[in-house]
DNA sequence: GACGGATTACGAAGTTTGTCGTTGACAATC
DNA sequence: GATTGTCAACGACAAACTTCGTAATCCGTC
């Protein structure tokens, strides 16, 4: 028995994976040109239609076509799949603690007093949600 | 030209190389079985050693001799490796607004009165730095 | 000093990622 | 209708990840 490392766990995304989801978590959707040029024509065009190849076979994403070209929509949520790696993160890095991720979060990052607030408001809505739930 | 993509970024740890950092960033140190037992024993000894070695290549890891076994240590700190995870989830996935990670974060979890409180209180000191600074 | 257990060293192998060239299809244009 | 440009399909390939077998080494014990 040499080297198979089997089924793995469906995994977070890769770099580069992480780079085209993002294009279309923010634009929507795209064709494989539209992805290119956002991310700076930096890499080739097969390769862009490799990796949407790739996370539409890992059910990342989906195509319909649009004359000739497909045009590419987001399966996963971003909020879904950044849940996914906080988790991760949290459990991996933080001990359990998402207290210390915050505090790192924050640490590197200066913030206005108004993102402070509505990040406030944030902690008092779960606050109320847990006294209710 | 085929193929070649070139030296990549370093990149963050993978999965498997996760599971190990975080043992060695709980308990500080360990040796090979150690870690292998901390992961529940669910890969074999060679392969913990030969991820230990990857990792030590990579200079995430060191080893010290400690009678016939090698002790390994973190060189990388865990907050560091959390804050660079970080940026690339606030960039990639939330479109580089920290209040929605948050808003994500505390979304899937509870917390206790307590917890939310110190979480206020990581706000008023990022709060009262950004005045000062 | 041979044996057994623990450990590291070496390296093979399967899989995925990421890169892209080439080909072939198809449409618009000349 | 030949040329040009756009696009997906296919496949090649290097690098990295992950798994582990096997060999070599070392240390105690009998």
């Amino acid at each position: 028995m040499t080297g198979q490392r089997g089924k793995r766990e469906p995994r977070g995304f890769t770099d580069r994976e992480l780079d085209i989801m993002s294009v279309l978590w923010r634009e929507g959707s795209g064709t494989v040109t539209e992805v290119r040029e956002a991310l700076g024509e930096e890499v080739g065009y097969t390769t862009v239609l490799k990796m949407l190849q790739i996370l539409e076979e890992k059910g990342a994403v989906s195509h319909e076509q649009e004359g000739r070209a497909y045009r590419y929509f987001p399966l996963v949520e971003s909020v879904r799949a950044g849940g996914r790696a906080l988790s991760r993160i949290v459990n991996k890095i933080f001990h359990g603690s998402a207290e210390r991720l915050l505090a790192t979060l924050v640490e590197d990052r200066e913030f206005t007093a108004e993102e402070i607030e509505r990040m406030r408001s944030i902690l008092d809505r779960a606050e109320r949600r847990g006294d209710e739930g």
